[in-house]
RNA sequence: AGGGCCUUAGCUCAGUUGGUAGAGCGCCACCCUUACAAGGUGGAUGUCGUCGGUUCGACCCCGGCAGGCCCUACCA
């Protein structure tokens, strides 16, 4: 058995990852009597590429899911990819016009044949990304959004919502991107401060008494004004209620109209009133009942509706052209800087134009209802639980969705429209004829479906509904959604809602909402910006565990986490560690005989070592406290307890303790702390595994206690190692920390002495009680080797002359640790070292000292917190005096 | 405008019923000690953003202020 000194882990990832998938340990069973545990994996983009992100989100279910896994429940993580409507037909748009098509000259079905292609040649490039990662989910059950089934549910729920008339279509205005010539949602429209600037124009009166000033930040809409409105309460306009102004640049004359929606204090208290250009302006023009004038064409610029001049223009030409005509005819009053807000298309980045235009819809109102009752009543819960806030806050607001998008790539809308009699059939399957008249005349809609609406339905159409299948039987509900906050309102509202409609129950019991990745300067991660990490180059020159340990360690309480490859320096070490430690065991064990009863196998309490003792205690307490952590989603202190145990306990003292037993004489005691390092080694792997599953994977198979496979091995719990954990005990714990703190002390005075490691030194220890001499006395061996000493005499008495002397005081066990130095060095580091103890205990000392001084403190604080206090204090001045005592020797 | 979050060592962050602050990285010193220099041992470092309140006692609870971040929203 041959392992190199390091880590490498490119050895290693793509062989286990092949292993366990042909051993099918991802495959989750539709008809198992374990216990269920599923997760839906949030579909990314076929688009996509991994980013950081993803890694996040990734591991956090993949480490939940192998947990669940190893703890006996039949876990499924279901995968699959979202068609992405908009971002794919882009990419595939984007090729074409390198060829130098567009996509309206190929036509419809030539185009979606192409985005397929394109689908078929790069969709599945993410999934190869996410099997670097470890990714442990279900691959024969990846689902695709327009996969047939899928499309069978979008179907059925969109007839069903139809003919509830939930699901209606309507002229209104909504959020139009003219660079993708499609509606879009509120959701998907992002604002941003913008720098502009507010133009006062004056609208003379058609009586020639005057004129009004309005303020506007978009004068170009003026050309689709229908009115001006002022507040009915303003007195400096009164008079002019119901009278009419000339538009500039037109010919319309406009109605002047009240209503409270004008705020008298803003500009000059006149607005111009555009209804089919601003989301205000078309509330106002439905109740006063004014003209809606489209100016805009699909593409965003103007149309015939105004005058010839301005035709084919851009909105931003024409609001210069605008400006300049208004200036030049006089009308333009005064324009000043004006931040203002706003809409941009979330996908292309143009500037969203409010558009009135036939869309489909889908009324919010009932369906939010029972979405929102789950919430409050803790039936489905946020980790962390302030999510809840955001969630209930948008679904008292919730808006009508529009759902549907002129793309071609998509869930094309089940609509068809009767050319003789202009019926509208709606229906799950493709109708032949009209079922009002009977015609053959049937046209489909044109348009597709929003693609968080199949997304909406995930949690049960990857299951097989509309059928009632065995899985949907056996994982639905699942048990968690794990996702960042920014899908709150495109997805996980919608999915609680269709849930909660078409399977009578909520999709997953808790949404766990993860932070976002920034750069190590707390940036967003971007293209622009180009900071993005690409996690598979992490993969490949730090490893996959790695990369999952640190993202891991960082991911507390859904905070944001910034990511430094520093950091994940680090945790490649740890790994280096895992296997460095595993590496020097095995040769350890070498000739270990096995017991029969395998990973059951116990030691004769009788030949432990303390350490022995020790660390089966400290393993009792990481499982209890990974335990503990995983369920409350504690990811970074269950990475942390683990960390600190491996490394600090199991490497730094436990190893270092065995080494004189495993070189020894005493057969008895050496095969007893042989066993317990190969079983707490063994728990160990079994412990990591989801979080580093690839070194684990590797390193337990090469373990003299293990069965088949670690990724199917039991989980440890205090539960399922009682026998072994009851072999360890706290008391003997206790005890050798105090050899711990022994070792230390000593190490200490080497150090500030700058005594060289190699120069070995005899000590002295002088126990003050039966207690303390036995506690050394059977750990003589192990103070020798860990403190590198030449002798180590352990006598109650003896002179003090020229030595270092350290007071050891540890749960009432006192010790002093006398270290002659004479021959070795000077004394003045000694005395240094003593006058720095002695401050920093003084300065402990006044403190106590006052606080128990304080007779409040003592009448009012509980007994046992001063009872301890005084037992510190008495404790720090013995060892202060005796810090003197020292000095002074040595200053004699 | 409304709501939420954050401010702890040089950096990134823990700190779960209020008892006097921790980790990792970095830094300094000494070491290639037979698992590991991607390592070992020892060491230094904080008026816990600021002001006030409650309390015997506050990083923790309450309020004001300052600074940073995010979300929601129709102010032309």
């Amino acid at each position: 058995m041959e392992l190199s000194d390091r880590y490498s882990p490119e050895d290693v990832e793509n062989r286990i990852y092949k292993w366990w998938e042909e051993k099918g340990y991802f495959e989750a069973d539709d008809t198992s009597t374990k216990p269920p545990f599923s997760i839906i994996l949030p579909p990314p983009n076929v688009t996509g590429q991994l980013h950081l992100g993803h890694a996040l989100d990734h591991t956090i279910q993949d480490v939940l899911i192998r947990w669940k896994r190893m703890s006996g429940f039949n876990a499924l993580w279901l995968p699959g990819s979202d068609h992405a409507g908009i971002a794919t037909q882009s990419v595939v748009e984007r090729e074409l016009r390198k060829e130098g098509v567009r996509r309206q000259d190929m036509g419809r079905d030539p185009f979606v044949d192409r985005v397929w292609q394109w689908k078929h040649q790069y969709g599945n490039r993410i999934v190869e990304q996410m099997k670097r990662l470890g990714d442990s989910c279900d691959w024969r059950r990846h689902t695709f959004t327009l996969d047939e089934g899928v499309s069978k549910s979008v179907r059925r729920v969109f007839v069903d919502l139809y003919k509830k008339k939930w699901i209606y279509k309507g002229t209104r205005l909504i959020n139009w991107s003219p660079a993708l010539e499609s509606a879009l949602s509120d959701l998907e429209v992002e604002y941003q401060d913008v720098k502009g600037s507010l133009w006062h124009i004056r609208y003379p009166l058609e009586d020639g008494s005057g004129d009004v000033t309005v303020a506007t930040t978009r004068p170009e809409t003026l050309l689709g004004d229908t009115a001006v409105c002022v507040n009915p309460t303003d007195e400096r306009y009164e008079g002019l209620i119901g009278k009419k102004v000339l538009l500039p640049l037109t010919d319309r004359k406009l109605e002047i109209v009240a209503d409270d929606y004008v705020d008298k204090e803003f500009g000059s208290g006149v607005v111009k009133i555009t209804p089919a250009h601003d989301f205000n302006d078309y509330e106002i023009g439905k109740r006063h009942d004014l003209e809606f004038i489209n100016i805009l064409n699909k593409d965003g610029t103007l149309n015939e509706n105004v005058p010839e001049k301005y035709r084919g223009l851009t909105a931003a030409k024409a609001r210069k052209q605008v400006v300049a005509d208004l200036e030049e005819l006089g009308f333009l009053v005064k324009e000043e800087p004006h931040q203002l807000s706003v809409g941009h298309c979330s996908r292309t980045g143009c500037v969203v134009e409010p558009f009135l235009s036939e869309q489909w819809f889908v009324n919010m109102s009932e369906i939010s209802i029972p979405a929102k009752r789950v919430v409050e009543s803790g039936t489905v819960k946020f980790e962390p639980e302030t999510w809840t806030k955001t969630y209930l806050h948008w679904m008292n607001n919730i808006q009508d969705w529009c759902i549907s998008r002129q793309l071609w790539w998509g869930h094309r809308i089940p609509a068809w429209y009767c050319d003789d009699c202009g019926h509208i059939v709606v229906s799950e399957k493709d109708p032949s004829e009209c079922e009002n008249c009977q015609s053959k005349k049937l046209r489909q809609d044109e348009d597709v479906l929003d693609t968080w609406f199949s997304s909406g339905l995930w949690p049960f159409s990857t299951m097989g509904w509309p059928n009632e299948t065995e899985a949907l039987k056996t994982f639905y509900p699942t048990n968690v959604l794990v996702t960042g906050h920014d899908i709150i309102f495109f997805w996980v509202a919608r999915m609680v809602m269709s849930g909660l409609e078409f399977m009578s129950d909520v999709p997953f019991r808790t949404v766990y909402i993860h932070g976002i990745i920034r750069d190590s300067q707390g940036r967003k991660m971007s293209k622009s910006l180009g900071n993005s990490v690409d996690p598979v180059e992490m993969i490949d020159t730090f490893g996959a565990d790695a990369l999952r340990f640190t993202l891991m360690s960082q991911m507390s309480s859904g905070r944001d986490l910034k990511f430094s490859t520093q950091r994940l320096e680090g945790y490649r070490n740890f790994m280096n560690k895992i296997w460095n430690a595993t590496r020097f065991a095995l040769a350890g064990l070498e000739d270990f005989e096995v017991p029969a009863e395998g990973v059951n196998a116990l030691p004769d309490v009788n030949d432990m070592s303390y350490a022995d003792r020790w660390i089966l205690h400290k393993l009792g307490e990481v499982e209890k406290a990974v335990d503990q952590d995983l369920k409350n989603y504690r990811f970074s202190d269950a990475a942390g307890a683990l960390y600190s145990f491996t490394w600090h306990e199991f490497c730094d003292w436990y190893l270092e303790f065995s080494k004189p037993v495993v070189y020894g004489e005493n057969e008895a005691e050496k095969q007893a702390t042989l066993l317990v390092m190969a079983q707490v080694l063994n728990r160990v792997m079994r412990l990591l595994h989801p979080f580093v599953p690839f070194i684990t994977e590797e390193l337990y198979q090469k373990l003299p206690i293990r069965s088949e496979a670690l990724i199917v091995d039991e989980y440890p719990t205090v539960k399922t190692d009682k026998a072994l954990l009851e072999l360890g005990s706290e008391e003997i714990a206790f005890e050798l920390d105090l050899v711990r703190e022994v070792i230390t002390a000593i190490r200490n005075i080497r150090g500030e002495n700058r005594i060289k490691p190699g120069e070995k030194i005899k000590v002295r220890l002088s126990p003050q009680d039966d207690k303390g001499q036995k506690i050394l006395s059977a750990n003589k061996v192990s103070i020798t080797r860990l403190a590198g000493l030449e002798s180590c005499d352990i006598l109650p008495d003896g002179s003090l002359a020229k030595c270092a002397v350290t007071p050891v005081q540890y749960l009432g066990i006192a010790v002093d640790v006398i270290v002659p130095l004479e021959g070795l060095v000077d004394f003045d580091e000694e005395i240094q070292r003593l006058e720095k103890n002695i401050e920093k205990s003084e300065k402990e000392i006044s403190g106590l000292t006052k606080r128990l001084g304080n007779e409040n403190f003592v009448k009012n604080a509980p007994e046992d917190v001063v009872a301890g206090q005084k037992k510190q204090l008495d404790q720090l001045k013995s060892k202060v005096d005796s810090l003197r005592e020292s000095l002074l020797r040595l200053k004699s």
